[in-house]
DNA sequence: CATTAAGTTAAAGTTAACTTTAACTATAGT
DNA sequence: ACTATAGTTAAAGTTAACTTTAACTTAATG
């Protein structure tokens, strides 16, 4: 009862939390084609939605638009050119193994994060030492 | 014998696979404060290197030279202010959290991506057995 | 010691990824 | 039918993160 089959650029937006014009612009850049209405305006199925989802997964992992792009590929590309799906099919391969690889470094950020956490601890504690030290 | 203990700019950017001006806008940013030469050349240290790599390595996760500066810090920051240290703490404790959110992403998006590899090799075979059907 | 390679700063230039604006059109509610 | 709200395009504007350039200085090498 909740999800809608289809949806309006603004209510799309706001629930990806991104604003419309972002929306177009990633059209602008065919990441997504959405279907029109009779008077022209845009109307995004559950499809689409999830392919902009992912256009922002890949955001957030550093991904620059044109990596992306070569990903989860142009919309209007040739899907059915076999060099091109080969293409494809090597791209994400490369991807693939690319997020094992951030997966430890990922794994090396949160050991960084957790050193730099100590030694901020570590540093409070002296200063407390510190304060009753010379106050009392 | 192999690592050094200091390095000149550019060494340090060959290293690292970054150009010597990319190190000097970090400085710009205070995110780095290299020594000087009596000459006033720059030079690093292990530990300049270390921190660098901790910039690259956040940056790989999409987040900004802002972001990293508040986690790893500006490097002229007043250390040694109690409420200094404890802001960074509550922000390294934010990160941390964020970091394990990063890892169910990066999960989903290696399925996302293996469903497309997937889904690209069957339509190959596809096209294969097109092929067949009309060639011979 | 002269020349080449590498370093320095300040300022201007570039690119990606948006955002804003202006002028206009479509849709929904009363 | 009127009006408010939402949508449309094309073009210009903005910001972050660099990069390039120019004019100059320092360090390394035959």
């Amino acid at each position: 009862m909740n999800d809608k089959k289809q949806f309006t650029i603004s209510e799309l937006a706001s629930s990806l939390e991104i604003s419309p014009s972002t929306i177009r612009f990633y059209e602008e850049k065919k990441l997504i084609k959405p279907a029109r209405t009779s008077g022209n305006q845009r109307i995004y199925t559950r499809k689409d939605r999830a392919r902009l989802k992912l256009i922002l997964r890949g955001k957030r992992f550093g991904f620059s638009l044109d990596e992306i792009a070569e990903i989860i590929g142009f919309w209007d590309v040739e899907v059915n050119e076999k060099s091109q799906i080969q293409k494809s099919l090597s791209y994400t391969d490369k991807r693939i193994e690319e997020v094992r690889l951030r997966r430890n470094e990922l794994d090396l950020l949160e050991e960084d994060m957790r050193a730099m956490r100590t030694h901020l601890l570590n540093r409070l504690k002296e200063l407390e030492q510190e304060e009753r030290g010379s106050i009392k």
